[in-house]
DNA sequence: ACCTGAACACCGTTCAAGT
DNA sequence: ACCTGAACACCGTTCAAGT
């Protein structure tokens, strides 16, 4: 039958979540397929597009928060944090997604953390760059949480260290989350040329 | 003659700086070396040891500063960032070798603004974590800015716009940084506020 | 329109054997 | 101690040719 790019997506989905982002090859996904490595082209134009829809689907769940500007970044990070954690390998492969411009949910993501940042007062010339700051944390910190846990699991199992590593991996994103967000909310101090009334909306 | 590590990293940084970080490998390097392939395996274990080794020439620039927490955290952060811009794929290799946990140099310069983080009040068991969120910061804008340079160097010469847009950067990279440094020095507020974590503790 | 077959131009790593 | 030669087990991408 035909192959469709949802299929695709699908399959080197599973891939990732069962072996790992190493193994999400062309020809690999071309095996599982039952299909030669040129079909794949037909499809996708590369294979960084590939990885972009694939990174797209890992982030469906992160949709755009309601609250106050505070609640919407740390909503969003949450969600987006548990995204990345929810496949193996996940906050890599967002990363190099987001690096080579090529996932759309991400630039979606970007943008809700952006008019966040304006309501909390960042100046429109900085608001994105004030998101971008925050997402750079979230990917760093989860994937760098993401390779301790895929190396503690490989490893010996721990009889109940686990559950309060987690505990506390948790705490520290929230930790970080607040230092970058005490720095957004005390912007009108930083940028005292450009004081102007706080108006919110988008 | 001998080869000897040294040589080896030498080669390596020159081909990164001629021919981008997609043409450093092994295969490559030994070429240019004129040995063949398995030699480089005396002196290095993998290919990540290697280029752990490249990140540490390039960071080796990047000293400890002098004067109060703030104006460490700015020193230590400009001299990577411009460390970073003079090499050829400089943030990606450093972010590679970093996230790997490959490079002495990061973990030296994550050593010093832990301390200045917690000069500045953070405390003990949070002052890494502001010091890596900072480090997330610097790498992921600089990897960004940086890619954004090389493409527009490879395409149309503009014509004057280059310095205006590379000052632009140094401003905005700036207002990042403070974002920042204005959130750690917030960090007594925010320990306080620690009572914000209500997870699901077990 | 969609896919195959086969090729092109590579990779990182290992390891017996040489000096 | 240090390196060669050759192999092993792969890659991403292209493209004429088939259906």
């Amino acid at each position: 039958m035909q192959l469709h790019k949802r299929d695709l997506v699908d399959a080197a989905t599973a891939i990732l979540d069962n072996y790992g982002i190493a193994d999400l090859t062309m020809r690999r996904l071309a095996r599982e397929l039952n299909v030669s490595p040129g079909a794949l082209y037909w499809h996708f134009a590369n294979k960084q597009e590939l990885l972009g829809a694939v990174a797209d689907r890992i982030l469906q769940p992160v949709a755009d928060e309601p609250g106050d500007w505070r609640d919407r970044i740390v909503g969003v990070c949450t969600r987006l944090r548990d995204a990345l954690l929810s496949h193996t390998d996940g906050a890599e492969l967002v990363s190099a997604s987001f690096a080579a411009g090529q996932s759309e949910a991400m630039t979606r993501i970007v943008a809700g953390l952006s008019s966040a940042a304006a309501d909390a007062g960042v100046a429109a010339g900085h608001a994105e760059l004030a998101a971008r700051t925050v997402v750079y944390y979230v990917l760093g910190f989860t994937a760098d949480e993401q390779s301790r846990l895929q190396w503690d699991a490989a490893g010996a199992e721990l009889p109940d260290e686990q559950s309060a590593l987690t505990d506390d991996a948790g705490e520290r994103f929230g930790f970080g989350l607040d230092l970058l967000i005490n720095g957004i909310g005390a912007t009108e101090t930083l940028s005292a040329a450009a004081a102007y009334s706080p108006r919110s909306r988008r």
